[in-house]
DNA sequence: GAGTGGTCTAGACCACTCC
DNA sequence: GAGTGGTCTAGACCACTCC
């Protein structure tokens, strides 16, 4: 053997200069690459939701780095929630059709008993062009082409929550009643199957209003009930946002729970 | 240079027998060890928050395993807020006393411009016994001592939120309304720096009410207006419950904000 | 037994801070 | 220049899954 350290690192697929780290002005760690285009891959759809990635030592051969630096790779997009793990049998591409995804963005619990996942009844589904408000949460311009969806979700019955959704027309072409009506389960798992879009995170401001005579009438409540009024604004990959929700809750027998750490 | 490899495995220290990993059934990995001992020296004080926690290199010394397995644990320490890390200065303890704490439980923002901290009125500071309901969130016997705290929180005069906060009468023997109304800031620094509690989590039930007559008079709204209600119970080291904190936010022109992910 | 992710080590070099 | 956390590598062995 030869003294060679065994240690040394000289990575030939090292796109900084230098050995591990670098010193370019837009210095990026070599880990947060990897992961920029194992991301890319996924918003292509090289690998679709609920399917297996390459292993960790296929993705290092690859790429030409170490395992260690792709596992740092996705280990960030597991915490982010765009894979997940599942030791001894690799890593699947995260999907909305799963009992562990529904209750991700919907936050409203029963006070007693086991959260289970509303029933849907469409009211409306119709094209329409934005309003200059939704124009500008969605980054689109005033007056474009967006689908217009309200609904109300009951509870064993309950009717508990009525939503009016926002969607760029141009994502959601085709999007029409029947395909809503005819889908079980959450919505996010449709768009993600059948539009490609699959959404990753959502901002969320919370208020507290009154019912008007509509909301009365499709909540079956008394006007003036107050209810909880959510906005949420959901992105896709790249930040994009694709879709606005607003939400009234009633929150007689159910509660927005949240986890502040 | 004998034919050792370099990379054999033989920690003295490791608590579980075996190399990497070991296999008793009630295994866990060594890193997870070591987080709780550098728990263990958070919660007893031995470092302060605000202070410097010994460097990586020190802490691999003395827990008797490499610098890779103390990086692991105080990763997970920093992502549960319990640390904080600063290149080149050293891993510090978190301290409610700073801009960035400050917002980490109160996630009322306005609807226009910064966020800034409220300040506080207190209409009632008093020693009492602990209702039943209090009691159980707060893992009390019903009757146990506890200390009630009513206050406003007013954003540039205008006031937003009522409060009402019990606390375990053993924990914070000696709060009195002199100490709460003399302390400026945060009410966590005051726990933390005075009685030696530091919040780490908190869970939260929101809903949506009427303002009462008694709400409507200190935040100087007309009855039945609609306000969300928070009811958080705050937990420090070891998962204890140590605040029940019932808040009623006036969202004309703040929201509750919510980030999904 | 082969393949996967999970843990652990040792060592090199980097970016950043403080002096 | 010395000390800190941050990145990267190579290699060993483990727990777990599937056959």
């Amino acid at each position: 053997m030869s003294s060679n350290p065994p240690n040394s690192n000289n990575n030939p697929a090292a796109v900084n200069t230098g050995g591990a780290g670098g010193s370019s002005p837009t210095f990026s760690p070599l880990y947060q690459q990897i992961k920029a285009l194992i991301t890319q891959s996924l918003q292509s759809g090289e690998w679709k939701p609920g399917e297996l990635i390459p292993s960790e030592v296929e993705l290092a051969n690859r790429f030409k780095v170490s395992q260690g630096t792709v596992r740092k790779a996705i280990d960030e997009l597991a915490a982010e929630n765009l894979v997940m793990r599942k030791q001894g049998k690799g890593t699947f591409v995260s999907t909305h059709h799963e009992a562990r995804a529904h209750f991700r963005f919907l936050r409203l619990m029963p006070d007693e008993g086991v959260p289970h996942y509303p029933e849907s009844k469409f009211i409306e589904v119709k094209r329409t062009r934005a309003p200059a408000d939704v124009a500008r949460l969605l980054d689109l311009k005033s007056g474009d082409a967006v689908i217009f969806v309200k609904r109300v979700q009951s509870f064993d019955g309950v009717p508990t929550i009525v939503e009016e959704l926002w969607l760029p027309g141009l994502t959601f072409k085709g999007l029409t009643a029947e395909r809503l009506e005819e889908y079980k389960g959450p919505m996010y798992g449709l768009f993600e199957s059948e539009f490609g879009t699959r959404m990753i995170r959502a901002t969320e401001k919370i208020r507290a209003v009154c019912a008007t005579e509509g909301d009365a009438a499709l909540l079956k409540i008394a006007v003036n009930t107050p209810l909880l009024a959510s906005e949420r604004v959901s992105f896709t990959y790249g930040d994009k946002a694709v879709e606005l929700r607003r939400g009234l809750y009633l929150t007689e027998r159910h509660h927005y729970h949240n986890e502040l750490n």
